[in-house]
DNA sequence: TATTTTTTTTAGATTTGGCTAAATTATAAT
DNA sequence: ATTATAATTTAGCCAAATCTAAAAAAAATA
């Protein structure tokens, strides 16, 4: 079966959406698409006849096995394509997402397949999140928010919130990356902010959404 | 501005069937494109409206200096992409047209810039037909087909006169390629069929229509 | 030159993916 | 339990890009 870049969309969205809210609305899928609920109900029905997803109307939607199986072959090539881009094209990580958005759509498997081999089968994209493999498995994303942290820990980055370019901005300026070792200094209860020091950089402050938004392992 | 694939895929076309014939026509294109004459007329008028080429009814169309510049840009894009696919990627060089034909219509100028500096500023596709610059510069094509040579005559392929996986696979499976030096033996006037030896492999026979497809350099 | 054939265009329909406005259903509040 | 509000769906319309059938223009032929 061959899909539009549409409906692609659609899917990809709903899987994103589902992994917060095992059930999705109509409303919540409008606003992550830019579009208007009508336009999301008619699509939820052309999906549901094409068997991607169980739909009732004004119950929501989740995606069936089919409709999973493409989300996440949409995510590998997605993530494949962004880790392309960085690492060879050396793109810096908040300008891939968009580029990323529109070559994930590029149907063949073949390409894929020889991507990732030439890429060296990487494990996860340059924000942290991981790749799933050609039979849609994936390492579940081991999901400690800096936030979370207490003072004197001290944690690697591996992995980033969301994509949006203000975020990967924001922490290349600070130069905190995936990798980064770093140390939680302080907290401050006021308003939740942290004071983190990184090997031969000044200390740095973040504020709680910040934090919020990097995920890290322990060391 | 920004152009649909569809728009895109006409203009490629309207410049592709322009190098033989500087006035193309409505049947010219409908048959390149494959669609009815009836659709190409609607989409001339479109872009006519976009000041993209010369159109009268009746009487053909002509791509005007922006429709060429775009057309060029088009033409970069998909070679660009066929040599990555080849160098880097290992597919055979007649896999990759179909591929190419998606991957030329992601619209970031930023990605194309890069990949042509990742490929070391290539200056011909894996056929041999040369890579416009970014400002739409190319080397003039030197098409002096095999069948114009005469016997004992030495040269070196550098390109060949269709995409079609009919041709390259065919020699593909002879073992001629880009770079293929090569010596004409004989030529037989009953079917204009040439004797050729490539070094280090016996005598092959290749037909008019075949070595009319294959172009070269003199040694 | 008149007629036939071919090419091209026009007219009207279809599909995909979107929209607005109105109607319907579900949920929350009184 | 009613009523008000919020969410969702239905109905009808639009634009892009295609199609078929019919009309018109150009080219070829008698």
């Amino acid at each position: 079966m061959n899909f539009s870049i549409a409906e692609e969309n659609y899917i990809k969205a709903i899987w994103r959406l589902q992994q917060t809210d095992s059930n999705v609305t109509t409303n919540e899928l409008s606003a992550e698409l830019q579009t208007k609920p009508a336009s999301v109900t008619d699509m939820l029905k052309r999906l549901k006849e094409k068997k991607l997803l169980h739909y009732e109307p004004y119950y929501g939607v989740k995606l069936n096995a089919e409709g999973k199986k493409l989300a996440l072959n949409i995510v590998r090539r997605h993530r494949l394509w962004e880790f392309f881009l960085v690492e060879k094209l050396k793109f810096e990580w908040d300008a891939v997402h968009a580029i990323a958005e529109e070559l994930e759509h590029v149907s063949s498997n073949e390409l894929i397949e020889r991507l990732d081999h030439f890429l060296g089968h990487p494990k996860a994209d340059p924000h942290g999140d991981p790749i799933p493999d050609s039979s849609g498995r994936m390492e579940a994303a081991n999901h400690i928010s800096l936030h979370q942290l207490k003072e004197q820990q001290q944690a690697i980055v591996t992995g980033v919130g969301d994509q949006s370019s203000g975020l990967l901005e924001m922490l290349r300026q600070k130069k905190i990356g995936i990798g980064t070792k770093l140390e939680i200094k302080q907290r401050f209860l006021f308003d939740s902010s942290l004071e983190i020091k990184i090997r031969n950089q000044p200390l740095i402050t973040l504020s709680e959404q910040l934090a919020k938004n990097i995920f890290v392992n322990l060391i």
